[in-house]
RNA sequence: GGGAGCAUAGCUCAGCUGGUUCAGAGCAUCUGCCUUACAAGCAGAGGGUCCGCGGUUCGAACCCGUGUGCUCCCA
């Protein structure tokens, strides 16, 4: 077979994904095998996929497929998510762009126009994952509103309710005036923002010319004020005890109040207190009996009650009513201020504070067991710094508003019969049958029901999702919820800790009495160079889809994971990709190599000159496949990759290969190559899990596969112990090579000119293992052994072995060899130094361990010996 | 205002429970190589006050305190 210069992942990518998902690898049914389960965190209907997927996924799949290499029956679930508001948003734009208002018609007809929508573009990024290679269950995908899901959650509200959890009551809610809808307090994002900062007066109500004046950012609430409010210590203030003033433009009296929760030191000392429009005014207006004038329409502009303006956006109001006042002679001074404002997650908005009508759930019982079960670690957060996060909020947790002024989403279960009595259930027949049996007078009369027109926040639903995928709600006790539940990790973002992690633990406990996850794995946020979050609006995301297309999915997946310690976030730099790249494109060049050794195999040919690089090979398996097996328990991804991508182009290719590789056109021991390909074999499951795809491919060339053989579901091997004087030796090797191809370098001594190589030493055994190698890797024509030097030779010293080199191009430098020679003796000195005192140190060596003791020692005997060396060496040299 | 985290090579980061004079990787830089697996490569080299200060310890990049700078979360 003809084989392509570098590896074409495009077609390998599409054969492997499409072979694996149709031999079933992907499906997982329960079984005796240990189950190892994962359910992914459902992206947004309206997602394409990001960087941040691309980690996060990346991350998943690498654990999966590690599990299922182990021996697990491994079951990802993948799914997607509603996503009330941002979809309910998308769908509203598409209708825009068509020209039809959301307004003019009917709730059913929008739903109709919503999931046309979701049917098309919903699922693209599922899709996308396959590009990524993701080993999900596809036979499993969920969707938040899918019929049985969407009964879950409507179950859950009414045992909620049942237990007196949920509640309808007005409360000051963050509204977002975009989408017209309220929001939870995880969903307004407070940026700094640069604002002005307007002072105002208001006259007192007198026969004098006496004002008060007021600092605020929001000079258009003023139409709403109730009262102005100051500290009942502030001199400035005490003789306004009783009086009024009025609301500039307007001309309303309102009082002057005293509270000790005024700041004397921000601004004038003076509030003005607008309880419809901000949470601290509100509880100020409750405590002082205030009315509240609500100037705001839903959709941001001023309402009636605000009595000017009306009609006219939030915004362009501040601009008029400051000119207004200045007009007045009301406005004092402004200066440039800078202080946090609240935007809403999905539309960017300014959030107005409002009080509204909503639907709550109180969460103080359900946090309880959640916080226990991460604080007491029997769910584990990685990193565990998140912990401190965790309880932080879930100590002070708040009741969840959610309900959503929208459509696309769970309905509220909830209906009011003509004189707004309240029924709550799970059908509106089972609500009728409530009505009746309460109020059969009116029922007779009137027998129609409203139903709330709310929908439930998104993270209602998602909050069921490990327990829902199993089919929680049609059947409690079924086979595939006990057998996959709880699930082993959750893979996701810091980000939605509150949103999603913490619900989710909530919702596992009170429903099922069972946590949903042992162990929850949070990966870092994706920045750009800048330090940035990747994100859409920025546009400096970049197209993931061709980045694949480009690089290929191994080199995508290899530049994610390569610096993405957990927790930490992850710079993502486009020379990672390319760092990605070469090392596919390494991994084919060296299995081509090999391959063209295929036909050069001989039976019984002598390999005694290469064994001690099939043994060392095989140690540095053994004890780097144990290496990355504890990092990947404790999410050390990174790491684990680093090493597997070092024991592959280090040791593998720079020096195994080099080692047994046979000459120009030689034959090549039937026995070494059968162990090469062994090797090369464990190498490619090492890094399954990791890169999937080039290893499945190169699995496949290098040796011919009987159906089903296949990379991704072949076992690790169980290792031995590695031998550590074999590991020494690889080491002893490789610093031989190395300093004798260093020697020749700075001795101008090109590559093809050959040497004859003189070795001083007492570990003959050693130098005749490795003879051979070492006389091909440094191009020497001959290795002999002395006991004195070699005139005209360069003398070099490794470890506690002296090395002559001869040779016949050689412009001999000794004074540069004096130099380092020196150098090195030096250093060797202060080091013995530095160890002396350690051991002349009663209190060392009355502390420290014995191992690390006997470690001093025997550093200290070894300098010994190589100063010993090193100093008879240079006495030659004179 | 409350909480968390970070500061190590020119850049991006590793460095697990203090213990090789412990400081490491990739990229970048420099030198030499078109050595028939790979120039997307090979063989070498240089480069650091582990942010400042103080403390604990026989011993600190690592633990404690403090200062400075940056980031994130929450109100």
């Amino acid at each position: 077979m003809e084989l392509s210069k570098n590896f074409l992942h495009n077609e390998a990518e599409l054969k492997w994904y499409a072979h694996w998902n149709s031999a079933g690898y992907f499906t997982s049914k329960p079984d005796d095998r240990p189950p190892y389960t994962i359910v992914m965190p459902p992206p947004n209907v309206t997602g394409v996929l990001h960087m941040g997927h691309a980690l996060n996924n990346s991350v998943q799949d690498i654990l999966v497929r590690r599990a299922k290499m182990m021996g697990y029956n491994t079951c990802w679930v993948p799914g997607t998510d509603h996503a009330s508001i941002a979809t309910e948003a998308k769908v509203v734009g598409m209708l825009r762009d068509r020209g039809i208002d959301k307004k003019t018609m009917p709730r059913e007809k929008f739903l109709e126009y919503a999931w046309e929508w979701k049917e098309k573009y919903g699922g693209i990024i599922l899709k996308q994952l396959e590009k990524l290679g993701c080993s999900l269950d596809w036979s499993r995908t969920n969707f938040t509103m899918d019929e049985a899901y969407y009964a879950a959650v409507i179950r859950v509200f009414n045992e909620l309710y049942e237990k007196g959890l949920i509640y309808r009551g007005v409360k000051m809610i963050n509204w977002d005036p975009k989408a017209k809808t309220a929001l939870s307090d995880e969903e307004v994002i407070h940026r700094q923002t640069n604002s002005k900062l307007y002072y105002v007066r208001y006259k007192l109500d007198s026969d004098k010319e006496e004002y008060i004046t007021i600092a605020t950012v929001r000079p258009e609430t003023i139409l709403g004020d109730t009262a102005i409010c100051v500290h009942p210590e502030d001199e400035r203030y005490k003789h306004l005890v009783g009086r009024y003033c009025y609301v500039p433009l307007l001309n309303r009296r309102i009082p002057i109040i005293f509270d000790t929760y005024i700041d004397k030191e921000f601004g004038t000392g003076a509030l003005k207190v607008t309880p419809a429009h901000d949470i601290n005014d509100y509880n100020l207006g409750l405590k002082h009996g205030l009315p509240v004038i609500d100037t705001l329409n839903d959709d941001g502009t001023m309402s009636e009650a605000a009595q000017l303006y009306v009609g006219q956006d939030r915004f362009a109001v501040r601009k008029k009513i400051v000119e207004d006042l200045r007009e007045a002679g009301n406005l004092v001074k402004e200066e440039d201020y800078s202080n946090q404002v609240g935007f809403s997650e999905r539309t960017d908005v300014v959030i107005e504070p409002r009080l509204s009508m909503q639907w709550w759930c109180n969460m103080q019982e359900l946090a309880k067991p959640a916080l226990e079960a991460v604080m007491s670690d029997e769910i584990e957060f990685h990193p565990a710094k998140f912990k401190n996060t965790y309880r932080h909020w879930m100590g002070n947790i708040k009741d969840w508003c959610i309900s959503r002024q929208l459509w696309w989403g769970q309905r509220i279960p909830a209906w009011y019969d003509a004189e707004g009595g309240l029924y709550v259930a799970n059908t509106a027949e089972e609500a009728h049958a409530q009505y009746k049996s309460k109020k059969p007078e009116l029922a007779a009369k009137n027998t129609e029901l409203r139903q709330d027109d709310d929908v439930l926040d998104t993270w209602f639903s998602s909050w069921l999702w490990p327990m829902q995928v199993f089919g929680w709600n049609e059947a409690p006790g079924n086979k595939d919820l006990q057998y996959y539940y709880p699930t082993n990790t959750l893979v996701t973002a810091p980000e939605i800790i509150f949103f999603w992690v913490a619900r989710m633990i909530m919702a596992g406990y009170e429903f099922l009495d069972k946590k949903p996850f042992d162990k929850v794995y949070f990966t870092g946020i994706v920045r750009d160079k800048q330090g940035r979050k990747m994100s859409k609006s920025l546009g400096n995301s970049p197209d993931l889809l061709q980045m694949i297309e480009d690089n290929g999915a191994d080199a995508v997946r290899f530049s994610v994971m390569i610096s993405s310690p957990a927790g930490n976030d992850l710079l993502f730099d486009e020379s990672q990709l390319e760092q990605g790249r070469n090392f596919c494109n390494k991994m084919w060049n060296a299995m081509k190599l090999v391959k063209s050794w295929e036909g050069r195999q001989q039976e019984g040919l002598e390999d005694s000159q290469v064994k001690f690089a099939l043994d060392w090979m095989d140690a540095r398996l053994a004890q780097v496949s144990g290496e990355v097996t504890e990092m990947i328990k404790d999410f050390r991804l990174s790491e684990g990759l680093k090493t597997i991508y070092s024991l592959i182009w280090n040791d593998f290719c720079s020096w195994y290969l080099e080692w047994v590789k046979p000459g120009m056109e030689q034959p090549i021991s039937a026995h070494v190559y059968q162990r090469t390909i062994s090797i090369y074999e464990q190498l490619l499951q090492l890094l399954h899990p990791y890169m999937p795809f080039i290893t499945e491919e190169i699995y496949h060339i290098i040796r011919e596969r009987k159906e089903g053989d296949d990379l991704i579901e072949k076992q690790l091997p169980v290792y031995g112990t590695p031998d550590a004087e074999i590991l020494k030796g690889g080491v002893m090797l490789q610093e031989l090579i190395s300093s004798v191809r260093d020697t020749r370098n700075k001795n101008q001594l090109k590559p093809k000119n050959t040497i004859k190589l003189w070795i001083d030493t007492t570990h003959h055994s050693f130098y005749e293992s490795v003879q051979d190698i070492l006389r091909r890797q440094v191009n020497a024509e001959h290795i002999g052994y002395t006991t004195g030097p070699k005139q005209g030779s360069i003398a070099i010293v490794v470890q506690t072995d002296k090395l002559y080199i001869e040779a016949a191009a050689a412009t001999i430098d000794t004074g540069a060899q004096k130099e380092q020679m020196q150098k090195e003796l030096e250093y060797l000195k202060g080091f013995l130094v530095s160890i002396d005192k350690k051991l002349g140190n009663e209190k060392f060596v009355q502390n420290a361990k014995p191992e690390v003791i006997d470690n001093e020692r025997k550093k200290y005997a070894d300098g010994e010996a190589k100063i010993k060396t090193l100093e008879e060496s240079l006495a030659l040299i004179g």
